[in-house]
Formats: structure tokens, C-alpha cells, sequence
DNA sequence: CATGAATGAGTTTTCATTCAT
DNA sequence: TATGAATGAAAACTCATTCAT
């Protein structure tokens, strides 16, 4: 019961203890970090973080799944309901970015969650109105069908899409790297968007069909 | 001068354990890995290890440096001189995916590399007689003022493209993730590409210049 | 608070680990020691020890300031209150000597930490009413003035008690030295307390005074 | 046979080991001391090093003994035939000094062999034409006998000599300690050496019988 | 529930000693 | 005989986890 609807002061320590851990496990790495930190910083015993949470590997994808939640909530809240395909691809990347630009310890957690979980935050999933890859994939065929994209298989396409986007915001928010994560993923969006769109031949072609 | 020269039964120990400690590495993550299985594994002693590395830390880097220089390689061979920029582009792109196809643990390295030690492999850094970023980018001008690609910010689709490269390589490694890199990496070039030509209209305007 | 008063718990727990520390120590000499031995004789785990203590030097030095204390306790409970000079000096050497003789470990943690540390515990720093070496030397000028020593430069005394007791402390403790320390400082002692007093013919000099 | 009669190349190898690990032993202290640095600095591999001393303790052993018979040389050479006794001892207390002032490093060594070996250097084995303490006393006993010393037990002031001694050099050589070694052990040795005389009480009365 | 002292398994690293060349 | 690479036993120290208060 007590799961169900947990008292506000529960659900607001762990809220503190997850926050804190967010720091200090972007900060440290998960291997690297002393749960003792974590509970000195967030002024509670260190039997409180594990009263909440098990252990170091729940406390840890608890943050994981934490910052996944905001950034999911993040995308809907800036994605548009129907936009055209390609405002809705841009908007996505560019919140994509938006959100690791202000949360680049979110960055940090990605990685090491992938390192030491083998676990993988696909952008994709994260997506506008789409839980599932599925969803996506559906949307862009729906794109395809009206023309506003060129004829392409949609796995590729997001595929493509998840990679460039992993990549630009892994790369981009390495500490020394000058220039905005905005910029980058702008840019690079541009240049796969490019790619996607009909060319004129084909634009016309499909116009005319 | 032994320095110099190292002998040959020193360089095939060291040898011996780089590859040995690649496997674990790979197998386990850095931290989760004990120096005393890789020594046990390579069958020699522990101190044999320390001797040769120093420490873990330097041992692991020095395992890091082997992938690169390897794949360093692995590209030259690959890519043929003096292609049109389209071909040659394509060639590294594929060439890279290919070395992780052959090599998934040089992806789990690279992946370690950035979660333990903040340190980046750029594969723009590794192409085809590029040493460095700057000779990379020169070759895309020189193919833009060719009229091969269309006018853009040549340091704009260098990240694009490491950014896909890396992106496509660590999703595309993941244990599950089915179907071959290379597909993966070669679908998702041909987008990145076709966003870099010049449209039908600029190429004839290219081509009466 | 807690640090400032601390849990009666807490130190009996310190104290326990300092004892069998100053039995170890003692017995295998600094480097020779394995705390892990301190831990299975004090029945704590050794994590306990390094909570305490911080690690094996500082555990090593706790164990030196404690008999330094209770040294200084030891003699300052043995040595009368406002005694003629000869007496109090006679008084000071005999009681040094009967703790080391009630604590022979005190005197191999004075040569270990002579040896591993290079730190010294002058034995006149522990005296009566002395925190300072400068009080004990204004003790004797003292003694000088009312003619009870011959005039004599007080720093070259303290100096020579200083050495003759922490030699006759260490050699007479040796495992093998047959006879008691005790015997062996006292018969020093009169020798060097003769050597102090005022020759017959200085002695009605100065009283003619 | 080759035990007998050391080859001078076999003989100077040794001395340049000794020499070497002289200065590192006294530098870190024996538990601290890595044989591979003496062997770095002799310029000898390590293995050479084992061949001639066996293993680490005969090696901190050897150059202790070394040590010894430096000092008992240096004392015997500054030490003049027949002298009184009060004469002797003080010669023998000031070479004491002196020799330890110029190689500070003995003092060191004998620290070490005390905190690592339980041994311990009598300074009054080194003695004058004394192998043994036995030849010491009888000395001592000889010049009460003539009326030079007092009516005091011989054991008993080879003892506090000794003790003297001892302390003052350990004390006089330490880091920091002003003012120089000889010195300490002139003022010391002078109280000592007044603490034995006969009082001129005594002296008349031992004259008159 | 919250706490933090206690624990000991687990890891890194060192270095005396050996021995093949 | 000299060498120095190889070895692995040994020890310091850490920190996730537990549990009595």
C-alpha cells in the first residue's frame, strides 16, 4: 500500500537522494563514486539510501531512469501536436539537444550506464507520443505516404537518426569541446534532413503522381 | 638502446598481454576487471604485468592506444589513394565499420575509454592519411570547390559525420542489437551523404561554371 | 558534539585497538607489522581500525602519543610537589625508569618511531611541571641560584639527562640485559648527579656568599 | 679458498655495494629500502648483489658490521697508547663523536639494526684495545685501584658510559638538532667524568693511605 | 524509519628473491 | 660470474552492505 501512494516525505527524500546522486555520479562515475558521498551531501545516513533503494547498481538506475523521465517529459512538453514530419524530426533533435545542453550531467549517467550496464538510452524511445520505436516508424511511413520525405526504408531512417543524434550529443558535450551542443546537433540535423528529403526530380515526380 | 630497440621477446610479452588484457577489458568493463585474471588468462605473473604497464590505469590506455593504432591501420589499407571525396568518404565510413565488426571489444574499449576517463576516440582523427582534424577538413574543401559536395561549413559536417560514425558504432555493437554494423553504418551514410551533394540544380550550376 | 565528547562507546573501541596495537608494534617492530594481526587480536575488522585510525602511520602514531601520555601521567604522578632539585631530578630519572620497566613495549615504540619516523621523544619534555624544555632548564637555574648544583650551562644538563636516560632506557631494556632498568638508571644516575653537585671547597664558596 | 683470498675485483665490487647501500639504508631506513635502487646506484644488476650478500637482511647486516669496524679503527687510530684514565676516556668519548659526526649516516644504520634486529651496538666493545667489555672494567678497575677514579662498581660506569654515549649520538645527530655532536658529547662527557673523580674529601683520605 | 559504526571480501600494488641467459 | 626479467606472496587500504540502536 505504502508502494502505492508513498507519504510526501518519502517520496520527497528520495527525490533528494537522487538528485544528489545525479551530481556525483556524473561527476565520479558509477565505479568511482562513494555512496558515503552521496548520503553526506544529501545530509541523510548512508542506511537511508540504502533503506530506498537496495543497492549501489538500483541507486544508480534509479538516477538512470530518473533523468530518461525528465528528458521524456522535456520532448512533449517542447514538441508541437502535428506539426509537418520535418518540423517535428527538427524540434525533436533540437529539444534532444535542449535537454542535455542544460543536464549535461544526464550525459555522464548515459555513458556510464552504457559502460557498466550495457544498457543503452535510445533517443528514439523518448520520442514525442511515441513509447515504442514502433510508434516512429509509423510516423515516418506516414510521412513517406504524403511525400514529405523521399522513399527510404524507416528502420534506417531511425536508426540513422538515434546514431546521430548519440553521437553528436556524446562528442558534444565532452568538457573542452568549444561551441554549443545546440549548434551541433542543428548542424548535423540539417545535413541528415538534407538527405532525407525528396530531391527536386523526385519532389516533382511525386507532385505529379 | 634497448629502449630504442626493445627486444623482440620484451615486445611479444607486452604484446601477449595487450591482447590478453583487450579480451577482459572488453569482457568486464575497467573497474570490474582484475588485473590477476588478465595475468592469470596470459599466463605470466602479476608483477610481469606491473613491470610492463606500471599500473592498471596505463595498462588499460596502453590497450586503448593498441585498438586505435590498429584501426588506424586497418583504415589506411582499406581506403584507396586518391578517390573521388564521395568514394573515399564512403570507404571510411565503411572501413571503420568494418574494423568494429571484426573487433566488437575495440568498441567496448573506446566505450570504457569515455566512461572512466573522459577521453575521446574522434575517428576523424583516424582517417586516411589525416593526421589531424585539419587535413581531414581541407580534403572537404577541396571536394567542395570541385563541385563534388555542396557548399557548407566543412567543420559543421566533420562532426556530423564522427558524430554518425560513433553514434552508429557503439548502438550498433550492443549485444542484441541484431543485423550487421556495417548494414547499419552503410544505411546511415547513404542519408548523411545524399545530404552533402549538391542538389540537381546546383550541380548544373557548379558544372557551367 | 559528538567529535567534541565522544561516545564512551566509540572510545573504548579506540582504546582497545591502541592497546593491542602497542602490543604488536612493540613485538614485530613497525614495518613488520600486519594490521590485520592488530585486528584478529583486538577482534575488531580491520575496516574498524581504519575508520578509527586512518591508516597504519597514523595508527602507529596514536600508539606513540598514548604512551607519551601515559608517561608524562606516570611521572607526574610519581614526582612530589616542590622537592630540592636533587631530589626532584633523582625523582624524574627513577620514575622513567620504573615505566619503562612496567612497560617494556613503550620503549621499542620509542626506537621504532626513532627509526621509521625519525621523531624523538626527549625525555625532558615528560617532566614534572614541565611542558618545556625551557621550564626545566629555569628549574635548574633555579637549583644553581640556591646553590644546591654548581654553576654549570643548565641546556648542557638537560642534554646529558635527556641522553643518559633515553640510552640507559633503550640499552637497558634490551631483551637479555640482565638486572633491572630501574638499577641500571639509579647506579647512572649518582654518577651524573655527582658530577653536578657542588665540589666541598665550591660548596663553602658559596655558602660564604 | 676463494673465501680465503677475495679476487681485488671480487673485494671492490663488495666495497662499492656496501658503500651504496650505506648511504640508501641510512636515507629510508631497512624495511623502506628497495634493493633495486642500491643496485641502480652501484651500477650492478641485482642479481649481483644477492650473489654477494645472500639476501637483504645479510646485506643491511654487512654494511652494519661494516660500519663497526670503520668506527673501531677510527677509535683505535685516534685512541694514544697509555694514557691516564681519566685521559682515555675522555679520547675515547670525543673519537666516539667524531666519528659518528662525520658519517651521520652510521648513526642511522645503527637505529636501524636496533628497530629491525633487536641489536644493538655497545659502543664500549669498540673500545680502546678492548675487545670486550670484561677488558673495560678491568681497565676501570685499575685506574680506581691507582686512586684516579673513586671507590665505584666498574659495571655500573661502563654501563652509564656506555648509556651516554649512546643517547647523545642518537639525540645529537638528529635533523634539526643545533649546535654539533662533538660538542654534546664534550658537556656531557665532563658531568659524567666529574660525577667519577674522587672529591678532594676522598682524595686526600685515598692519598694518605 | 533513520542512522552510522562495524565489517571483511576484494583489489591494487610492491618488492624480495630466483634463475635462464 | 653478472644480469635483469619474471614471479607471486604479502599487505595496505577501500567501500558496499548490514544491523543494532
Amino acid at each position: 500500500m505504502s508502494k502505492i501512494t508513498p507519504s510526501p516525505r518519502t517520496e520527497k527524500k528520495r527525490r533528494l537522494i537522487l538528485e544528489t546522486a545525479l551530481k556525483v555520479f556524473a561527476r565520479e562515475g558509477f565505479a568511482e563514486t562513494d555512496v558515503q558521498v552521496i548520503a553526506d551531501l544529501a545530509k541523510v545516513g548512508k542506511g537511508t539510501i540504502y533503506r530506498h533503494f537496495g543497492n549501489k547498481r538500483e541507486l544508480f538506475l534509479a538516477t538512470a531512469r530518473h533523468c530518461v523521465e525528465q528528458l521524456g517529459e522535456f520532448i512533449r512538453e517542447q514538441v508541437k501536436e502535428d506539426p509537418s514530419a520535418v518540423k517535428m524530426l527538427r524540434e525533436v533533435a533540437l529539444s534532444y539537444a535542449r535537454y542535455y545542453e542544460l543536464h549535461p550531467e544526464a550525459v555522464e549517467i548515459m555513458i556510464q550506464e552504457r559502460a557498466s550496464f550495457r544498457e543503452q538510452v535510445y533517443p528514439t524511445h523518448l520520442m514525442y507520443r511515441a513509447e515504442t520505436r514502433a510508434d516512429f516508424e509509423a510516423f515516418l511511413s506516414d510521412a513517406i505516404r504524403r511525400g514529405e520525405l523521399r522513399e527510404i526504408d524507416v528502420a534506417d531512417v531511425t536508426n540513422a537518426f538515434a546514431d546521430l543524434l548519440y553521437g553528436s550529443v556524446v562528442s558534444g558535450c565532452l568538457e573542452g569541446s568549444k561551441g554549443s551542443l545546440l549548434h551541433r546537433v542543428n548542424r548535423a540535423f540539417e545535413i541528415f534532413l538534407n538527405g532525407l528529403l525528396p530531391s527536386p526530380r523526385d519532389q516533382s515526380a511525386t507532385k505529379s503522381q
